[in-house]
DNA sequence: ATCGAACCCCAAAGCGCTTTGGATATCAGA
DNA sequence: TCTGATATCCAAAGCGCTTTGGGGTTCGAT
């Protein structure tokens, strides 16, 4: 069932069909209503292709993702972002293209989608420090957000994050103000620009009281449990073990955790933790107070943010570059508490 | 830079462009280069809404994401079988469109995607006891391959499905053997078909030595940590505790570890852990041997299958329905024993 | 009656590609 | 020289929609 059978169906112009389905005035409402009925009823939906073709709208939106098919990494966060966009997606009738960058071709897959017309703007996910990818979509005239920023990106470009280093530096003075002063820091991969935004906030908040982390106390792998869990034994079992550890996701914590209780100590007595927590569905910091003291801030809701700003950006292509600064919130968990000291330790021993 | 444009630039037809980039023989091998020279010079690439209208072939495989704003779980499995699927995908140029159908409406999201020529086929996913998306698509006449299979739906469809029933049967006679009796079953969500399945091979390992688990061992939730740890700590402090526990998920193996080691127990010898693996990338069972004793099946390994089966539907559709089943591998870990009666408990008290 | 404005509708031209059905040129064989 | 393949190329017709630029009708005002 298509444009013209419906019309001549109808004893229409196709012209008018269309006219009266999209909503413009020159039809009357009579016959509007008449169209209506019937495209209903005969379960008529324009073909996109076609409809996209004449109006120059793909109505999709683009994400590429890199299948690098030897050490890949999928990335945690990616269904729980896309959870947070569907709503506003599917209220406005966009859909999202996914396409799977293999191997070294991951410029030519932007290329390719902005030229075949595929989307109407993209997503630009895990965002490295200098990240080449700006100065191509800008090139390629193709409306785009970041999920993150870019370090040593002097363009402007339309971005969406998380106040990385204020997070950071706010967990680090909870740490401080507990008294705690050998922290350890095991973060995500070094080339991750909120990696090194992190470390940054880290830093900071060491430095101003007039500390600075031994090397060694500072780590970066892909964001697993077991990365927690080795990193965490490796540490305590070395001299000038942590008393505290900051981790960059909420499974990493699951790891230190793990690796605590199993040398018999106890998290938040012994050892504190904080972590920052993404707030992804299928791994909820849960309890009253919740499990994990730490920096809350919820990627769907970014998700829903970055979507909002992209189709904002492809509505009106120059209302110049948006951004939008998320701030994580400090929850207090049972993971953290104040340090032992010599005297304090002998008493909980008891 | 269009087809046309590019072919008065080379002072050729349209047609005979097209056919030299498609790789058609009618024409010489002289202009063909040239044709292909130009292209690459100019970064021309083929509009697929255009060449999409014109052969009928949309490029693109769906994939519908329901997203009920009100209590949705997204789903973890996702990330990693896209990934499987990425390869093959890019491989063959297609692209995954992503329909996220928010409300109620998850019917009409297939329809459209199937009327308005979007996609060449669909993946369905976390299929559901008599699942109504079947009856559906193939009415629409969509190519489809579920991701799973469904109980109570009599018509043939093609799938992809590890053997649940099998996999936990061996998981369940695992912990037989080591002379367990009281076993808890923490499963997925009720209305999900791989859950019944799993119950199923659960429950017949257990008859088969004569066994039947009290009702209240066998628990539905979705597959979080925090269900582990509360499900676990809950039976631990009842009445005719389990001394073996079979999770559907490493999460929740996660959360069920949790709970023994609070509890002051040791996992492995004062309870058993099995515990389903799908590999997931974020989630590694790692160690050697690895930490909890698993059914292992590669989810991606699923996404890859999946994607090589819907593409031969979809390049020839009446191949006939087709069906993968793989088999689930046990692997030993340190989370499984020898159960602890009387006296090797009083002996591993000392 | 006549005229202009409203109102409702339509024919046809695109959008950028593929594909059908030739057209032209070349060349070996009769 | 003529013929029929063979090899190259092209004009034009779609694919199914939107949109431009009118074209009739109706109706109140002149």
């Amino acid at each position: 069932m298509n444009l013209k059978d419906l019309s001549s169906l109808l004893g229409l112009s196709p012209t008018t069909v269309s006219r009266a389905l999209n909503g413009y005035p020159e039809v009357s409402e009579a016959t509007r209503a008449r169209v209506l009925e019937a495209a209903a009823a005969h379960g008529y939906r324009p073909d996109s292709r076609a409809r996209s073709l004449a109006t120059g709208r793909a109505m999709a939106v683009g994400l590429v993702v890199p299948v690098n098919s030897r050490h890949e990494r999928v990335n945690p966060i990616f269904a729980d972002f896309i959870a947070g966009a569907g709503d506003i997606l599917s209220a406005r009738g966009y859909d999202i293209m996914l396409s799977l960058a293999s191997g070294e071709d991951e410029a030519g897959t932007y290329r390719s989608l902005a030229a075949r017309g595929r989307v109407d703007g993209v997503i630009v996910q895990a965002p490295l420090i200098r990240d080449w990818r700006i100065k191509m979509l800008r090139d390629l005239g193709l409306p785009f957000v970041v999920h993150g920023r870019i370090s040593g990106e002097d363009a402007a470009y339309s971005w969406i994050d998380m106040d990385n280093r204020r997070a950071f530096r706010k967990a680090t003075d909870h740490l401080l103000d507990l008294g705690h002063t050998r922290i350890a820091l095991l973060n995500g991969l070094r080339d991750m620009d909120f990696a090194h935004r992190r470390e940054d906030g880290f830093l900071q908040g060491m430095a101003a009281r007039g500390l600075s982390p031994l090397t060694r106390h500072i780590q970066n792998a892909p964001m697993t449990e077991d990365f927690g869990y080795a990193a965490t034994t490796a540490l305590l079992e070395a001299e000038d073990a942590p008393t505290a550890i900051l981790t960059a996701s909420v499974l990493v914590a699951f790891g230190a955790r793990r690796a605590i209780e199993a040398k018999g100590l106890k998290v938040g007595r012994d050892i504190s933790i904080v972590t920052h927590d993404d707030v992804l569905t299928y791994l909820p910091n849960t309890g009253s107070p919740p499990m994990f003291t730490a920096t809350r801030s919820s990627v769907r809701q970014a998700g829903e943010q970055a979507l909002e700003m992209l189709l904002q950006l492809i509505d009106t292509p120059d209302c110049g570059p948006l951004h939008t600064l998320m701030e994580a919130e400090l929850v207090q968990g049972t993971s953290s508490g104040p340090v032992l000291n010599k005297e304090t330790r002998a008493h909980a021993e008891t």
